[in-house]
DNA sequence: TATTCGTGGGG
DNA sequence: TCCCCAAGAAT
């Protein structure tokens, strides 16, 4: 930690970042790019995921592979793109990203927009992706604030103002802008502070020894950084699902509310035999925003045939290619190779 | 403004 | 095991 902190001159510590990302960038595919639909995709994939997630599992490379283009993807059936974002969650995204590949053909001649505002009022995309997009793509000096940058900028300026309420955001947004328009290369400069933020930057055991702008940085006590208000409690919660497999295949049930739209599950046990289930198939845990799951798979429950119209029995050879949320995948990946009736920590 | 939306990896 | 959280946005 220095003694002496110089004034913290956005003009100096852009080119610091910038000369220090000149020789530490790391390479990702779309760091290859400028292509709009390219960085994009990226953008919108890494909202809340981790880019080990995204890169080492293949979304990224087969995402590309299958939808290239705006006008691919607007084309593609909402199943598939679906099942191509299996796994991500937050499926929204997906569903999000399809319908911005559609205003793109239809609303803006198949060209993605260049203003930052047009950019922002598309489906799914907030200020943070409206943001990168318009620094990573088309060089815009406009700013960014991810969880790196909060942490980062949080340290640089000592500033203990939580970076989830609305006066630490404003602030953060402001320090954000005053580094971009303070360098002749915002796409580098944005890059940097996220780099910085994922390498020496990080949440416990910063490496200030090895920071860039150390000479600027007020934290006395990095690692106490960035401060975080919210913190919402776990609630347990116990889900009841059937497995019932015919010749037809495996029925499964389409979800239709406001979590996981289009996705394939397990039927729910109907409540009025919550009482007094069926015998338990298998017993798995997840968890889910902010709540602890306890899923039971129980057999199908006595009177069991009319099924509402989101019921379907899909064949197995077919359910591979059914888009379905990560712990019905599993549970039903033991069910139909681990045998029906072994119960399953 | 507060809540909701997934998942997997690491400490 | 538990808790944190990772390139946020929509409602």
């Amino acid at each position: 930690m220095p003694t002496q902190t110089a004034r913290l001159d956005p003009r100096a510590i852009a080119a610091e970042l910038v000369n220090w990302y000149a020789q530490h960038a790391r390479d990702y595919p779309w760091r290859r790019t400028r292509d709009a639909y390219a960085i994009l995709v990226s953008e919108v994939m890494l909202q809340q995921t981790q880019i080990t997630t995204v890169l080492d599992r293949g979304f990224y490379a087969r995402w590309m592979e299958k939808f290239p283009d705006f006008k691919t993807l607007a084309a593609a059936k909402e199943e598939e793109v679906l099942k191509a974002w299996e796994g991500l969650g937050y499926y929204r995204r997906a569903r999000n990203l399809q319908k911005l590949a559609r205003e793109v053909m239809e609303r803006h001649g198949g060209v993605f927009p260049c203003e930052p505002a047009a950019i922002l009022a598309l489906p799914g995309v907030g200020p943070y992706t409206a943001g990168a997009v318009a620094s990573f793509a088309f060089g815009l000096a406009e700013p960014i604030v991810d969880g790196n940058i909060a942490r980062v900028l949080s340290r640089l300026h000592d500033d203990a103002t939580p970076v989830d309420s609305t006066a630490g955001a404003k602030v953060l947004w402001e320090r954000s802008r005053a580094l971009v328009e303070a360098t002749d290369d915002p796409r580098a400069l944005n890059s940097a502070l996220m780099e910085l933020g994922q390498t020496h930057c990080s949440p416990t055991k910063p490496a200030c020894d090895l920071c860039p702008v150390r000479a600027y940085c007020r934290a006395k006590e990095p690692e106490a950084l960035p401060v975080k208000q919210m913190r919402q409690e776990i609630t347990p919660v116990t889900e009841r699902v059937i497995f019932l497999r015919t010749a037809e295949g495996v029925l499964l049930e389409q979800e239709t509310g406001k979590r996981r739209t289009g996705l394939w599950k397990l039927p729910a046990l109907p409540a009025e035999h919550e009482d007094a289930p069926p015998k338990v198939l298998v017993r798995a845990q997840y968890g889910i925003t902010r709540y602890k799951v306890t899923l039971w798979v129980h057999e199908p429950h006595k009177q069991a045939g009319q099924w509402p119209e989101t019921h379907r029995f899909i064949a197995t050879e077919e359910l591979e290619s059914t888009p379905m949320p990560a712990p019905y995948r599993k549970v039903l990946q033991q069910l139909l190779t681990g045998g029906e009736f072994r119960l399953s920590a």
